[in-house]
DNA sequence: GCCTCGAACTATACGGCGGAAAGTTTTCGC
DNA sequence: GCGAAAACTTTCCGCCGTATAGTTCGAGGC
């Protein structure tokens, strides 16, 4: 089924190997001909599935948010709190670094696409009902929707930090040794969620 | 001088449109020969200060963290603290987002070159001695390496989802209101840092 | 069992791109 | 004012995304 003229599965061959160039060299040096030429076919066969470039970094964001979605209901149903739904957000950025950079990147993609709109906000929308089964567990939450944002950006800077080599620098590693950057994460939003996944009462004079 | 044969001014002109045209379309649709028609010069003129594309992004990359050292080393001269250090590192990622995205985009850099990475060192200097200037300040620090991790890193992504759009999106602003940019870091990382500036006890069960 | 029809893929062509090499113009040190 | 270096141009190459027209394949109807 995959030899002949037609490829059989290129669809998927083609975002898997998206994914592999983009993880090692990054958005802009992924190109559809030289992707193409390794898949074994001619560089306009992409197009047929995606329609351009583009369309095949939106197909990719697409499945990313998918995939995070997956990830955050996972975590949730199975009574995680917040902050291991964050420290899933970061394990998703680390396994699929290519995935994660494309879905930040709005230059790379095409916004009005409908099906990516709708997988980014149904993750998102995961992403914030962490906080209301907080709220339902009786934890005290002094500022949820400040709590909500600070929670979000502190896993993203994480994330974003990790995949541009920030976390490996000298200077980083001085304060934290070679703990993993789950353990980093826990410990980093640990100090804003407090160890039980409350956000803490803001400290005073 | 600017007339003639020789632009005069070539290298800066080359940077002020290159971050223009970053800001507005990303760092991918940003083209030496765009640029280059756009300010009368040959294709070929950026080259001859800049050596190639990715030498032109390096110069930025460079410009924006010797320009983020100096906001930071003016923070911590004025008396600011940690707080409104971080604060700053946003104030100058919203100002300049060209540079901040460039900055944060390696595959787009090369890491070899000795003057980035002098740049970057002097920055992120700036950026960890708000947490020793804490402590001299006899500020509560309970973990002061987890600390500097995690406010970076809450910076860092608000920095990051504010120039991503995912601070507009309509699930954020419900929660948020309109506040401006800087309320909300401060509002967020204040959740971290506790209002005075210091960090804040673990909460525990 | 054949035939059609649509989906999957190829071939070719075009302009824009980054880069290399060689040549031209200007500025500046002396 | 002159020689050398710095600033810029011209020309060429191969790769890129995209558009258009054509080819191959396989599945469903009969």
């Amino acid at each position: 089924m995959a030899d002949g003229y037609h490829h059989g599965n290129l669809r998927a061959a083609v975002l898997a190997r998206a994914a592999e160039v983009i993880e090692r060299e990054g958005p802009y040096a992924f190109s559809l001909r030289s992707l193409a030429a390794d898949l074994g076919v001619s560089h306009t066969a992409p197009r047929h599935h995606f329609g351009s470039r583009e369309g095949v970094l939106n197909a990719l964001a697409t499945e990313g948010y998918t995939e995070l979605a997956n990830r955050l209901r996972a975590n949730r149903e199975a009574g995680g709190g917040f902050l291991e739904s964050g420290v899933e957000y970061v394990r998703f950025a680390a396994e699929h670094p290519a995935h994660f950079q494309v879905m930040f990147a709005p230059s790379l993609l095409d916004e009005d696409d409908s099906e990516l709109s709708a997988a980014r906000a149904a993750a998102f929308g995961e992403l914030t009902s962490g906080v209301e089964s907080m709220a339902e567990e009786g934890r005290p939450v002094q500022d949820a929707a400040g709590g909500v944002v600070a929670g979000w950006a502190i896993v993203h800077g994480i994330a974003t930090l990790a995949l541009t080599g920030n976390l490996d620098s000298s200077g980083v590693r001085a304060l934290l040794g070679d703990a993993d950057l789950l353990t980093i994460t826990r410990r980093s939003a640990g100090l804003l969620f407090g160890a039980t996944g409350a956000f803490p009462e803001t400290a005073r004079e």
